[in-house]
DNA sequence: AAGAAGATTCGCT
DNA sequence: GCGAATCTTCTTA
C-alpha cells in the first residue's frame, strides 16, 4: 500500500524472492554499508535500492536487528489507484504496471526517501492484510542473479497473469 | 581517484 | 531474442 502526494496506490503481492543470510546473492552478504543498511534493521522494515541505475526496487527486512536478510518484491497485481500507476507507467496495460521489479518501484513511486520505512505502520508505504487469500503458491529458482543460483527461493501465485518471468501462465 | 559489476527494462531486428 | 541504456556502490590502486 503505497500513499503519496499524488493519491493512493496499493497492490496484491504476486510475487517475491528470498535473500536469506549467508546468501552470496544478497545484498547483505558483505555485511552492513551505507547502501544496505536497512536490511540490517528489524524485520518489516523497506530497503529501497536503485537497479542498474535506473530502476528502484523495494524489498522487506526480513530479520532480527543486526542481520542482515530481506524479501525482494518483485509483482503486483494493481488493485487502488490504477489510473495513478498508468500514467507513471506511460501504458495502459494492466499487465506492465508492476509486472518485476522495477516496474513494481514506478508504479508505486519508490525512491530513496522510502528507505528504512517501517512497513507495519501508518505512513507512505505499508503491508496491508491479504484482501484475498492467496491461490496455489510455487516456488522457483531467482532471477537475474550469477551466485546461488540452486536456490529455490522465488515464490509465485501460480497462474496468476501479474507475475513476470517463468511461471506466469504455465504450470 | 578510477574502474567494474549489478536482485532490470525497453526497443529494435 | 538480443543488446543498449544508465548510475550507484563497492573494490582496488
Amino acid at each position: 500500500m503505497r500513499e503519496s502526494d499524488e493519491g493512493r496506490t496499493s497492490g496484491r503481492i504476486v510475487e517475491t524472492e528470498a535473500y536469506v543470510p549467508g546468501d552470496a546473492a544478497g545484498h547483505a552478504y558483505v555485511g552492513p554499508t551505507d547502501r544496505n543498511r536497512t536490511l540490517f534493521l528489524r524485520r518489516g522494515h523497506a530497503y529501497v535500492y536503485l537497479s542498474y541505475g535506473i530502476h528502484f526496487c523495494v524489498n522487506v527486512s526480513g530479520a532480527t536487528p543486526g542481520v542482515g536478510a530481506g524479501t525482494l518484491l518483485r509483482a503486483l497485481e494493481p488493485l487502488e489507484g490504477v489510473p495513478l500507476m498508468q500514467a507513471r507507467r506511460g501504458t495502459l496495460r494492466l499487465i506492465d504496471l508492476a509486472r518485476g521489479p522495477g516496474r513494481l518501484g514506478q508504479a508505486m513511486a519508490i525512491d530513496r526517501a522510502l528507505d528504512g520505512t517501517d512497513l507495519c505502520a501508518c505512513g507512505p508505504l505499508w503491508l496491508a492484510d491479504a484482501v484475498r487469500p492467496p491461490g496455489k503458491v510455487k516456488a522457483s529458482v531467482r532471477i537475474g542473479i550469477s551466485k546461488e543460483t540452486a536456490r529455490l527461493l522465488r515464490f509465485y501465485e501460480q497462474g496468476n497473469p501479474h507475475v513476470s518471468g517463468p511461471g506466469a501462465l504455465r504450470r
